[in-house]
RNA sequence: GUGGCUGUAGCUCAGUUGGUUAGAGCACCAGAUUGUGGAUCUGGGGGUCGGGGGUUCAAUUCCCCUCAGCCACCCCA
């Protein structure tokens, strides 16, 4: 082992994985796009009160996650530790207002200083959605049944489950949190340190404290549901009612709570149990608030993002890589002629190896170590006859064919190149 | 940020109760085979035993620190 090392939490994503990611990332960006979501790329950093505004000045990625730095000029800057704060700054700064509903799909990575663990790494990878300007429970719908119909298209959909709540509005989120933290604090010393840091922080989170001392308390806390208001709570039942009406199954799971403070109404999760302690592999909900704390229109907002390492190791089928026909030649003017014919067939489709040195023995077993569907063999004795020899490596059948053939007669063993 | 486990070749792992030059399988390179692959045989390259310090005549082995990985907590995708 070396000791040039990558920075903790980050890795180097080789052939084998790098096809897994992309075959993730792919697959969301076709998705999204039978959705009518665009593709956009917003900056990797941003000024810091992005993101510290946004999130919550008491949140885990503020307080302690953020990769922050000074560039020359004296700014604060900060590698994004999720989209949705680019996405909606992005979202003022370009006057999208304009052209509501806008639909954005993204991809790219993400930075969060944390200890790395299985499925959570330091540079790490998601993809996500954002409707913006559409407050009608119909958006939560489809934003919904997009991440249901990636999960679906990925194989995935019988590996999670999905996890359904609601945070209420502003209205019902107070009085709730009101009579919470009230009931907490009656038992503020039975509570697990965990809990009583919380109880500032974010109460919510005690509800879903998993220390064994904390469960009896919360087991008798005063529900959400009594203290919604009938508005939110007339919302949340349009959700679920269009969920119903697409056949899509959900949990309520009454303890699901956003770390992030934009966010309202709707909250979901696809939750997997095969990943470990890390089982959230596409989270999202409303932020209606969220464009106007940051100085944009009041404008509300749905989305939800995933990450690609998670979902690419639920993957059981590992994209195999293109099958190439390898072309090999022995002499130099055969090679001279044959790297010109893998110029040629390149330009024409085909997927071409051709080695750098070697006699015919060793050329064949790249071949066959690449998986190449055929060789194309060329010699004197084909020179002199302008042709080559045609070697099917699966049956190891071979031919003689005539050079002007040769594009012709490999038609079937063009590889399609889509997604690879 | 807290706790537990683990670091020997590119990979998976042996080994050393502290003692010459640290091994195997796979992978890689070459030859058997200067025009025929997937097999076999032969040979070869590749190691600061994660790093630093300490104890010792002697450390890959024992001790301390550190770095990294894994797992869990916290939090999250």
């Amino acid at each position: 082992m070396s000791n040039v090392q990558p920075v903790r939490g980050t890795k180097d994503l080789l052939a084998q994985e790098m096809r897994r990611h992309s075959l993730v990332e792919t697959a969301a960006e076709h998705i999204a796009g039978r959705f009518g979501y665009a593709k956009i790329s917003t900056p990797i950093f941003e000024f810091t009160n992005v993101f510290a505004r946004t999130l919550g000045d008491t949140s885990d990625i503020v307080t302690k996650e953020m990769y922050t730095f000074q560039d020359k000029g004296g700014d604060s800057l900060t590698l994004r530790p999720e989209g949705t704060a680019g996405v909606a700054r992005a979202f003022i700064s370009e006057g999208l207002k304009q052209q509501t509903p806008y639909r954005a799909f993204y991809s790219g990575p993400m930075f969060r200083h944390e200890r790395p663990q299985k499925g959570r790494m330091r540079q790490f990878h998601q993809i996500g959605v954002e409707l913006i300007g559409v407050g009608e429970p119909v958006a939560d719908v489809e934003v919904i049944s997009l991440g249901v119909a990636l999960l679906r298209e990925l194989g995935l959909l019988n590996d999670t489950v999905l996890h359904l709540n609601t945070l209420g509005d502003s209205e019902s989120r107070s009085a709730y949190l009101a009579v919470l933290v009230d009931y907490f604090k009656g038992h503020e010393k039975t509570l697990s340190s965990d809990s009583r840091e919380r109880l500032t922080k974010n109460p919510l989170r005690i509800l879903d404290s998993k220390a064994t001392e904390d469960q009896s308390i919360i087991a008798n806390a005063p529900a959400y549901s009594d203290y919604l208001t009938t508005e939110a709570s007339a919302f949340f039942t349009q959700v679920r009612t269009g969920l119903d009406d697409l056949d899509i199954s959900y949990v309520l799971n009454p303890k699901l709570v956003r770390g992030l403070d934009y966010y309202s109404h709707t909250a979901f999760e696809f939750v997997t149990d095969k990943l470990g302690a890390q089982g959230t592999v596409l989270a999202g909900g409303r932020y209606d608030g969220l464009i106007e704390m940051m100085g944009g229109p009041a404008t509300p907002g749905i989305g939800w993002a995933a990450g690609i390492e998670r979902l690419s190791m639920l993957l059981d089928d590992v994209p195999a890589p293109i099958r190439p026909i390898a072309i090999i030649s022995m002499g130099a003017e055969a090679d001279r002629m044959a790297r010109k014919l893998a110029y040629d067939l390149r330009l024409d489709g085909f997927a071409i190896d051709m080695a750098y040195r070697g006699n015919l023995s060793k050329r064949l077993k790249r071949a066959n170590k690449l998986q190449a569907r055929a060789a194309i063999i060329i010699g004197d004795d084909e020179l002199g006859r302008d042709s080559a020899t045609l070697r099917d490596l699966d049956s190891g059948e071979q031919q003689h064919v005539p050079l002007n053939e040769l594009a012709n007669l490999l038609m079937p063993f063009r590889e399609d190149f889509g997604g690879a």
